[in-house]
DNA sequence: TGTATTGGATACACCAATGTATCGAAAGGC
DNA sequence: GCCTTTCGATACATTGGTGTATCCAATACA
């Protein structure tokens, strides 16, 4: 049998196995992009053989698809975690400041979210699974603002706090694409504050003149 | 001989040609995706042989970034031209409306560009010809902002011309993430709006509340 | 500890795609 | 309109990856 959730006899070995599969995946879909990948490669950096692989899932797309939501609960994870971390309200700069490393943090993470995204936009299915995700996200950001709100005045177009979080996500995506590209993570760092600044006051706040 | 650049005798269907398998490439990859798609499929969209492919190509790599320069270039083109097209100077607004239109108009288009992002973002010759078209792109739009200034204040964050053009292309690209994947180009265009005026005046602006 | 059961390796047949080499047919120069 | 050059189609050999079927070894449970 493949991968079906019924659990006929247990296992120990198994969840190993799949676990090394997984990680071994992470690395080469990052270094190559999923798309340019073999079974073959991922049993091969993995250290097992293709039954192996058979064994533990029925396709790429299957263990992309664990894979991403492996990693994505993992992020959405410490990013709530970074939200909550200082006291019942306040702080919102320190708050973006743990966020924004969090997120940033890890390039291979940042390509293998974003092949999964280019596949997540032609099947109807695995982008709900992906907007859920966001969903998750923007859910974590906005309760955030929501404590904090009173100190710092949003923008007059951004009245919603829920607007704000989707605001924020959208921040996060455009300075993903650019670091991407650039691989200035530092630059990336400083400019995701400047805009998520820029988005979630009104102006009327410190004028950091922390420029390139 | 391939696709050098030498013209030993000149050609006219062979520019035609060409121009049909760029065309059907476009739409081949922008369905399946870059790394779902083969050479042949190509040319049977194209209705071409193989032959012909290696006759105007060395390699799908090669076509694919040939369509992506020449599709960039075509953007790059009427972003410039919605951005002239009013007088000499002021109504960023409408400004804003012309491009988020030309921007996100063409899902297909959307599509690629992440594809060829993708693949930019992991060879470094490919993301500095990307991160070219993006700066053409930035100084249109900064040329455009500088003509407009005095007329709507920017944020204290954003006191750089510059940075404020790069918030722009941030914001595009965060709403493309999210149009990729739930497809409400209405909501988008919006959306897209309503992040650009944030970010562009210092919150003193129109409390348009336009909301979903 | 023995044994029934599961996990993974090996071997196989198969297919899809690649790249090349050759050839006939357009197309342009004269 | 002829002839040379170029373009693209066809045929071929080859490769790399897939999925399946079978078999041995490791593991859970008694």
């Amino acid at each position: 049998m493949a991968a079906d959730g019924t659990t006929g006899r247990v296992t120990r070995r198994r969840v190993h196995t799949r676990a090394n599969l997984l990680g071994a995946a992470f690395s080469v879909f990052a270094a190559k992009g999923f798309g340019h990948v073999s079974i073959e490669e991922v049993c091969e950096a993995a250290g097992y053989s293709r039954g192996a692989f058979y064994s533990n899932f029925s396709s790429l797309d299957e263990l992309f698809f664990a894979l991403y939501q492996e990693r994505a609960d993992l992020i959405a994870e410490q990013v709530s975690g970074a939200l909550a971390l200082d006291g019942p309200d306040l702080d919102v700069p320190a708050a973006v400041d743990r966020v924004t490393d969090v997120l940033l943090l890890d390039r291979d993470w940042l390509l293998v979210k974003t092949d999964f995204l280019v596949h997540a936009a032609r099947d109807p299915e695995v982008a709900h699974s992906l907007l859920e995700h966001r969903a998750r996200l923007r859910q974590a950001i906005a309760g955030r603002l929501g404590r904090a709100r009173g100190h710092t005045a949003l923008p007059a177009v951004l009245v919603d706090i829920d607007d704000a979080a989707h605001a924020v996500v959208a921040a996060y995506d455009g300075v993903t694409t650019q670091l991407l590209l650039d691989r200035d993570l530092e630059h990336a760092r400083v400019w995701l504050k400047q805009l998520l600044t820029a988005l979630l006051t009104d102006g009327s706040g410190t004028p950091d003149h922390t420029k390139h």
